[in-house]
RNA sequence: GCCCGGGUGGCGGAACUGGUAGACGCAAGGGACUUAAAAUCCCUCGGCUUUUAGCUGUGCGGGUUCGAUUCCCGCCCCGGGUACCA
């Protein structure tokens, strides 16, 4: 055995052995208990991150643990290789997308077989693959059959300058990122899939998932946000049509006063008088530039427009002024509300700033409130008044009486609405998957046939970021013969959103070559769900909502039989570092600064806050470079110590120097004991030394198998197996007990080989074995071993530690209690007191309360 | 704005169900070994004080309790998401 560590050459030897034998190859084995462990697949931007070894070092931990423990794991990687990036690279370096993507995913797939994560490699698969985006075109062409997707008009942002669609993060306060325009919004028809109709489904499972963080779930409700209430009618007066709103508050519908619309409203313009017509335009136009973004999220002043339009409210009969308000959102409910000042603070402010009457309809108990002295919204609960027959009545019962009411009146009718809406699909982009859809001037829209699938994304086109996605100019692959009539057909020329890629490649997975579907369904009954699925906190919404979705629909679709994809989730936190900048060159990565000035013009750096980190920002740390200076098993054993999974991690160079030094400190326990080990005759093995090294051994193990399973604590467990290391090192008695010495050693190794499995892998063949460790199996804790004589319990007076007593193991209450007593300290702080009670809890401490 | 988290020494974090606050590691200081350095090993390490001990301390202000980092109420700050980044 060599003296020293040599990382580099372990993790080569290793990896090439794990790759020459298959050793992570799984395949469906019946008589075997299966375990799916999934962790988000990247999008290939070029290197991996730090965000990126944490959230696979996690996976890998309990990959390599579940193997151990017996299990057949699944553990399959691929890419999800479609978006943004790869076309805004294309314009600003002339790369075309698909090379740039496959170079990206070259060299990240190299690095991360240099981590020595146990994939399954032969799964590989991209989603720009058209093996694998054909499979997605079908199943939308089944939705499409089912009627689970449509197509509707809706905004996006548009530049005109650039003539193109941006996403939401290119624009910068209202303006384009690139030419500083100005953003207004375009109306465009697109494709949605219907996931409202799983909105019921979506959210009753929510209560469901065992597995799944709380705040995960919770999340995703409010994000469904499943309302009870009311449609109510309100009658334009003066014409035959009517205004129908959605309400949660029927109870305050006698104090509704005036009605707001959103300008995208279809009414709003008809609603709009001859004289107020060129105003009423103006504030849409003005509303339209607004970003969507900003306008929900309430970044603009409120503000609206009377249309000199006037409704019935259907129970006063009162005639009510009708606005536009640009906080009026037209995705949620009706795209009207009923407004009632006196019992909802948007509408109280509205009504004050254009002067509309306030009526007061519920009175909180004991309150004296009047609409003339209010200066805000009452929101709260109390009894109605100024409501004819429904005076007196709690408000929650008359939400109930109000809307029996409306029914029996046929002026409204009682509805749960949904905030969640249909998921819009169609991205004027050139990098992604094609919509399957032709349109043909004597058939209209005709879905591609099965057997012309692929629609294949052409590869001569070129990126110049203007004049919008390069398919629209594509001859080729825009002109087409219609199916049903044999005319002339033009291609869709819309790409999906890269989420409905992610939304099933877990199912993929398990059968990634199957040439005849989307996937094979014995193989995907067998893996799936996902048994564990590890992933950033920012997907808690909308990727796990998605994915969910679509797996309703596979299952709707008689494709395959499973609910819910993934049983057990893990969010993991992001990885962050501080920022540099330099008044000359702006951001500035690490290797940029040298002892605190720029190393282009020797000018003081700013170091700015801490941040998730991103290319950005240039406050990323290559994990090469990490690799190269202390191996894959100290980057693993790093970003996996530094934090709790669900933590954020703030990046630092010094830790990693100590978890390199923790490894060399295990190395040379094996190698320094090595003379020792040999002797292999149990000597003297009752010896008391023995006995409390192997408590701690069987300690440490019950310590890590319960922080591993189920609740990832590694930085516990790895703070676990480097106090059983301490003591080793602190052990004394070798010679008398070398079998205690031999259980301690070898149970290090087995302990932390999930953590650094190189490192391992070589100890164990180092300490004799042959057969590897997962051939070893995950150890088992002796409860005997375990045992204690004696406890040291502390005493409290007023719930201040006064000491501290050694009892047997097993005292019971009156024995503590008399110890207690009998402490001097603690004598000392009850003398000239009287002791009014003594709490004692086993095993822990004594409290006594005197005074 | 809305929804979901988080805030503990110089730093990362620990304390699992209300029961010793600061495990483990980093940094720092002191010492040993060495011609020297690296590596390694040992000691100290929240603050304050009258230091075998006491007071104080988990973002801030209250509350519940024998006892609160943990539970409740009200604030402040930071992070994630907010439907076209993935």
């Amino acid at each position: 055995m060599q003296e020293r560590y040599d990382a580099a050459a372990i993790e080569e030897k290793w990896q090439r052995q794990w790759e020459e034998r298959d050793t992570f190859v799984v395949r469906e084995d019946p008589d075997r208990q299966k375990y799916y462990l999934l962790e988000m697949f990247p999008y290939p931007s070029g290197r991996i991150h730090m965000g990126h070894v944490r959230n696979y070092s996690i996976g890998d931990v309990v990959a390599r643990f579940k193997r151990m423990q017996g299990l057949n794991v699944l553990h399959p990687m691929g890419w999800d290789a479609f978006g943004m990036p790869a076309e805004n690279a294309a314009i600003q370096h002339g790369t075309h997308p698909a090379r740039w993507t496959r170079e990206n995913i070259a060299h990240m797939r190299s690095q991360l077989k240099k981590m020595g994560f146990s994939y399954d490699w032969t799964r590989e698969f991209a989603t720009c693959d058209a093996e694998y985006y054909r499979w997605e075109q079908l199943i939308f062409l089944k939705m499409y059959e089912k009627g689970l997707t449509y197509k509707k008009s809706s905004f996006v942002n548009w530049c005109e300058p650039c003539q193109t669609v941006l996403a939401n993060e290119q624009v910068e306060d209202g303006r384009c990122w690139r030419c500083d325009c100005e953003v207004e919004q375009k109306e465009l028809e697109q494709w949605f899939f219907k996931i409202t109709a799983y909105a019921q489904e979506l959210l009753d499972e929510t209560f469901h998932l065992k597995g799944w963080p709380e705040p995960v779930l919770t999340m995703q409700r409010n994000w469904i946000g499943c309302s009870t209430g009311c449609e109510i009618d309100f009658a334009v007066e003066g014409s035959g049509t009517v205004i129908k709103v959605f309400t949660t508050r029927q109870d305050t519908l006698y104090g509704a006063t005036f009605m707001s619309l959103a300008p995208e409203h279809p009414m709003a313009l008809e609603l709009a008088s001859a004289e107020r017509r060129r105003g009423v335009e103006a504030f849409i136009a003005k509303v339209r530039r607004q970003d969507k973004t900003g306008r929900a999220s309430g970044d603009y002043e409120k503000e609206g427009i009377f249309t000199g339009s006037y409704c019935t409210n259907p129970v006063t009969g009162d005639s009510l002024p009708v606005y536009l308000a640009n906080f009026v959102l037209m995705d949620y409910g009706t795209g009207a509300v009923m407004a009632v000042p006196t019992h909802d603070q948007r509408d109280f402010e509205f009504a004050s700033r254009y002067g509309i009457p306030k009526r007061l309809v519920i009175q909180p108990d004991g309150g004296v409130l009047t609409s003339e002295t209010m200066t805000e919204a009452w929101i709260g609960s109390g009894r109605l008044v100024n409501s004819e027959s429904f005076d007196g009545l709690d408000n929650e019962t008359a939400k109930e009486k109000i809307a029996d009411y409306l029914e029996s009146r046929g002026i409204g009718r009682k509805r749960v609405n949904f905030r969640l809406r249909d998921w819009g699909v169609s991205r004027q982009r050139y990098w992604g998957t094609p919509i399957p859809i032709l349109y043909c001037d004597g058939c209209g829209t005709v879905p591609v046939p099965e057997q012309q699938l692929p629609v294949l994304l052409p590869q001569d086109v070129r990126i110049s970021g203007e004049g919008g996605s390069p398919l629209t100019q594509h001859e080729s692959f825009l002109y087409t013969v219609c199916p049903n009539c044999g005319g002339r057909a033009r291609r869709e020329t819309d790409t999906f959103d890269t989420f409905v890629e992610s939304s099933w490649y877990f199912v993929r997975f398990a059968s990634p070559r199957e040439h005849n579907a989307p996937f094979d369904r014995v193989a995907a009954e067998y893996w799936l769900p996902v048994d564990q699925y590890i992933g950033g906190i920012e997907h808690a919404v909308m990727h796990l909502l998605y994915a969910r979705f679509f797996t309703k629909v596979l299952r709707d679709l008689d494709m395959l039989a499973v609910d819910e994809p993934f049983r057990n989730l893990l969010t993991q936190g992001m990885v962050c570092m501080e920022t540099r900048s330099c008044p000359e060159h702006g951001w500035l990565f690490p290797e940029e600064v040298e002892e605190g000035c720029c190393s282009k013009c020797g000018r003081k750096v700013t170091l700015g806050r801490n941040e998730k980190m991103s290319k950005s920002k240039k406050n990323v740390v290559d994990p090469d470079q990490l690799i190269g200076r202390y191996g894959a098993d100290t980057a693993r054993l790093f970003s996996l110590f530094a934090a709790p999974p669900e933590k954020d991690l703030e990046w630092n160079e010094q830790g990693v120097e100590g978890c390199y030094r923790f490894l060399n400190r295990v190395w040379r326990a094996v190698y320094e004991n090595m003379q020792d080990l040999a002797f292999t005759e149990t000597v003297n093995e009752d010896a008391f030394a023995g006995r409390v090294l192997r408590r701690h051994t069987h300690r440490t193990i019950r310590k890590v198998t319960e922080d591993i399973d189920g609740r990832f604590h590694f930085n516990t467990a790895i703070s676990a197996i480097m106090e059983l290391v301490n003591t080793i090192y602190a052990f004394e008695a070798k010679k008398q007990c070398p079998s205690a010495l031999r259980e301690a050693l070898e149970t290090v190794v087995l302990l932390l080989s999930p953590f650094v499995p190189h490192l391992c892998e070589e100890l164990w063949q180092l300490l004799g074995h042959s057969g590897g460790l997962e051939q070893a199996g995950w150890p088992n804790y002796e409860a005997a071993a375990l045992t204690e004589d004696e406890k040291t319990i502390v005493v409290q007076v007023n719930g201040k530690v006064r000491g501290k007593v050694t009892v047997v193991a097993d005292a019971d209450q009156e024995t503590l209690k008399a110890a207690a007593l009998a402490e001097e300290n603690v004598l000392r702080f009850i003398k000239n007191k009287t002791v009014r009670k003594v709490i004692v809890v086993p095993g822990r401490l004594v409290n006594v309360v005197a005074s």
